[in-house]
DNA sequence: GCGATTTACTTCGAGACTCGAAGCAAGGAC
DNA sequence: GTCCTTGCTTCGAGTCTCGAAGTAAATCGC
């Protein structure tokens, strides 16, 4: 009874997740990152606008508080600088350093290197892409991890 | 550059677990329980042999001390006992109670409904039920949350 | 048998994460 | 200008996670 496709498939993406965050957390102590800012860092795209706190709050299912937290880590080891939005100056605007970019990129690099769906063959890889694309964008668009490629998003 | 499918694969899996994660927590509380000892009660198939606090921590990724702390949650809530493993009187397995089991359910439950890959029509679930399982396959055997169904496991 | 080592687990203390409540400043309605 | 809302921060409490140290049982070497 425990062969269903859909438990199978929440079960193994879960232990997926789990065994790549094990696997790079050796890695993200050197570049004195946890789980948590690591994805915070993550989520900060440089080819897109900078975030608001409120933005990198909702890509990150957290709340105001624990951002703030998760930034002031960031800010402390020179990642990332905040910014007041000219436009709303209650807003701030999270932007990377030169070294945030540049552990930014070390960060995926390792992620993709450790993650188990780097044993796949090329279009295996494309045929689960395309599923999970389709899979992410019924839930709703979220506030844009991953920008939709043919998109109409209006970004300034 | 963002668009190669590696990428996009592991970023959309892990999005997709934590917005399960957000999704089911509030169900959770109503169980008392949290995403981790909801996980840990999860890891505890009552048609599997009962498992050991090693067996049971390998299987989370955590450590010897945060699999005693999330087993004293559960026994404390009544959903779990711990029992001397008479083969080896060092060791003490954990065994859901009556309570344990419908909670257990419960939790895999709403997990199931609240996926995102719920949404999937069964003849893609099932493509990517297939995938995914030889991807962990290829990872190398895992202390078995998935006892492997053709299997050679000698559990006693 | 008996001591030394290893293994399974627990306790303890510290650090990291997360949240709700409360507060502050800026924007918007009127 | 006043009231309300919004974006963010600070604070305090609770949860999670780990390493270090300790206990008990098993195993090894003899």
């Amino acid at each position: 009874m425990t062969d269903q496709p859909l438990e199978l498939v929440v079960r193994a993406s879960h232990e997926i997740s789990l065994l790549t965050s094990d696997r790079i957390t050796e890695a993200l102590e050197e570049l004195r990152l946890t789980l948590a800012t690591a994805h915070a860092l993550w989520a900060i795209d440089p080819a897109e606008p900078a975030p608001s706190m409120k933005v990198l709050a909702d890509r990150l299912f957290c709340n105001a508080p624990n951002l703030s937290f998760l930034v002031n880590q960031l800010v402390e080891r020179g990642y990332v600088a905040r910014d007041v939005d000219a436009n709303d100056r209650r807003s701030r605007v999270v932007v990377l350093t030169e070294e945030g970019r540049r552990v930014r990129e070390r960060v995926m690099r390792v992620t993709l290197e450790q993650s188990p769906f780097a044993g796949c063959e090329p279009e295996e890889l494309s045929r689960l892409a395309a599923i999970l694309q389709r899979v992410l964008d019924r839930t709703g668009p979220r506030p844009s991890t991953r920008p939709a490629r043919g998109g109409s998003e209006r970004t300034g």
